[in-house]
RNA sequence: CGGGAUGUAGCGUAGCCCGGUUAUCGCGCCUCGUUUGGGACGAGGAGGUCGCAAGUUCGAAUCUUGCCAUCCCGACCA
């Protein structure tokens, strides 16, 4: 085990915050509730970004940029998404500091420049940009509008947890209008498809798509589809989330457009998101108790070399080697790292990079270089195996991909065992209780009954999949009649 | 925001209850040498607003008050 990481059996709360900080992904800060990501991290974070803006632009999709600031009266407009968020905003009241007279040295607050219309920080973009989309939109010419926004947020949490949940975050939201229903819907699901698709290829973590109930629903959306992935201590992590906002932005900032009988309409919205979170999500979907394990499409190193050997001349030796074979995994687009770095010794190199999830390590040393061979050792599995040095580039990008399919393969066996029926309400505690997980019953339908069973277990419904099974039922907690199924879970 | 815990060198810590020499130890760091196939060894060295600010006192890491930050548990929450 270790040295440096807490078990996750013991205290998974530290186990995480152990992978976070000695992973090197992020640093607390000195500002309450925000944290420092670092490089390692945000090279992370890049990879994610680069592959949902890949994604995000081939189903037609723009970037743009709006302020950080929204002025009370727009951020109030749409009633609900306003009283949703008001809690958590952080409000702009000054202008201007001066230095404080009576204390030589400080800064004060200048009374004098107090706004006359306080700035709301973004807790989240509609406001600002409905009311930009108002004057873009006349006719249904100008339909859709596709944009994407990779921005910062903040929401002033009473909790944090670094990546999780912090005060100020990373995310992307993409903002959309349409001149049907029916659009707006499909491009809802769409995205939805898209951020799934993302974390099964890419982040290796299987979710479920589905839609929340009233009670979980995004604040002045019709509908919220999400992704719920499962976290290895049993809890459900919401991983993402795409919205069907209807007509109610465009009935609060008044966009209308003329469709092509010149009839005037309110047009439809969408809006969806995902964040730094993903990270999070990630960290505690694969790792171990030697740190962490990044799925290899989105590590930021992929393949760390380290060299074994006595004195200059075997180095050399190395050296030409490790020249050789980067040049050819690089030709082939993998990240490879050589740490020749000689302050540390071999068997330190093995523990930082384990530390660091780097998928694959390659040794080589000067008994490999006369057997023409070299070590290589996975990260997911920690098996070490000798292979020839011929075709090792190809071995290697072989084994990169084996690492991601056994990754996925192991989490979505993790889920799918955690993934239980429960009939009564007696089952049903006692799951919650004991090995956790997405528990399926039947719920009768309304929100007093959600709020209920969240009061009693904790629990709350994460999603009623999506193409659901219709059976008959009875709830849970009810007894009432039921139509179907949903997830309920304990989550973050 | 409520309850609990913590804060001493980059990290982990002793000292605090019961105020009084030069603030303890390990890791890490720097220099030199030996090393290098799973977290090396020796010798020498550097590094401290004892979280911050007031107060009590001849004297505060130690006592008092306030504040800040982190963690855990609640409440809250995309």
């Amino acid at each position: 085990m270790s040295k440096e990481i807490a078990s996750r059996e013991q205290d998974y709360s530290q186990w995480y915050n152990d992978l976070i900080i000695k992973g090197g992904l992020a640093d607390y800060s000195a500002v309450r509730g925000c944290m420092v990501i670092k490089p390692y991290g945000y090279a992370l974070w890049e990879n994610m970004r680069d592959q949902l803006d890949r994604m995000f632009k081939e189903t037609g999709h723009q970037n743009a940029y709006f302020p950080l600031l929204v002025p009370k009266s727009l951020f109030e407009a749409e009633e609900k998404n306003a009283e949703g968020f008001a809690k958590e905003c952080a409000v702009v009241t000054h202008y201007r500091l001066k230095t404080d007279p009576d204390n030589k040295g400080k800064l004060m607050v200048d009374p004098e420049a107090k706004l006359e219309e306080e700035l709301v920080i973004r807790p989240t973009s509609e406001a600002i940009i409905w009311n930009t989309y108002k004057g873009w939109i006349q006719s249904y010419r100008d339909l859709p509008i596709l944009i994407n926004q990779w921005a910062n947020v903040v929401r002033w949490e009473m909790r944090t947890r670094l990546f999780l949940r912090t005060a100020e975050f990373l995310w992307q939201e993409g903002h959309t209008a349409h001149a049907t229903k029916t659009e707006a819907v499909d491009e809802t699901v769409q995205m939805l498809n898209i951020y799934a698709e993302f974390a099964e290829t890419y982040m290796a973590m299987p979710v479920i798509k589905g839609v929340k109930t009233a009670n979980e629903r995004f604040a002045g959306a019709e509908d919220t589809y999400c992704i719920e992935a499962l976290m290895q201590d049993g809890k459900a992590l919401q991983a993402g989330t795409s919205h069907f906002l209807g007509q109610n932005f465009a009935k609060a900032f008044d966009v209308k457009f003329s469709d092509k009988e010149n009839k005037l309409d309110y047009v439809w919205a969408t809006s969806w998101g995902v964040s730094t979170r993903l990270i999070g999500a990630l960290v505690m979907a694969h790792s171990d108790d030697e740190g962490l394990i990044l799925p290899p499409k989105l590590a930021p190193i992929q393949v760390v070399i380290v060299p074994i050997y006595k004195g200059d001349e075997q180095k050399q030796q190395i050296d030409e080697k490790v020249k050789a074979l980067m040049a050819q995994l690089k030709a082939a687009g993998v990240s490879v790292k050589y740490d020749d770095n000689d302050n540390n010794r071999p068997g330190w190199k093995f523990a930082e990079y384990e530390m660091k999830g780097v998928p694959v390590r390659v040794a080589i040393g000067a008994r490999d270089l006369e057997k023409n061979v070299v070590e290589l050792a996975r990260r997911d599995t920690r098996e070490k195996m000798t292979v020839s040095m011929d075709g090792l580039d190809k071995t290697i990008i072989a084994l990169l991909d084996e690492i991601q399919t056994a990754i996925y393969a192991k989490a979505n066996s993790f889920r799918a065992e955690r993934i239980t029926e429960a009939n009564n309400w007696e089952e049903f505690v006692k799951l919650l209780d004991g090995k956790g997980g997405f528990i399926s019953a039947h719920w009768d339908g309304t929100p007093a009954t959600e709020d209920k069973i969240k009061e009693l277990t904790k629990a709350t419904i994460r999603c009623i999949p999506l193409n659901n099974k219709q059976e008959a039922g009875k709830c849970i907690l009810t007894g009432n009649a039921s139509t179907q199924r949903v997830l309920f879970a304990r989550a973050y």
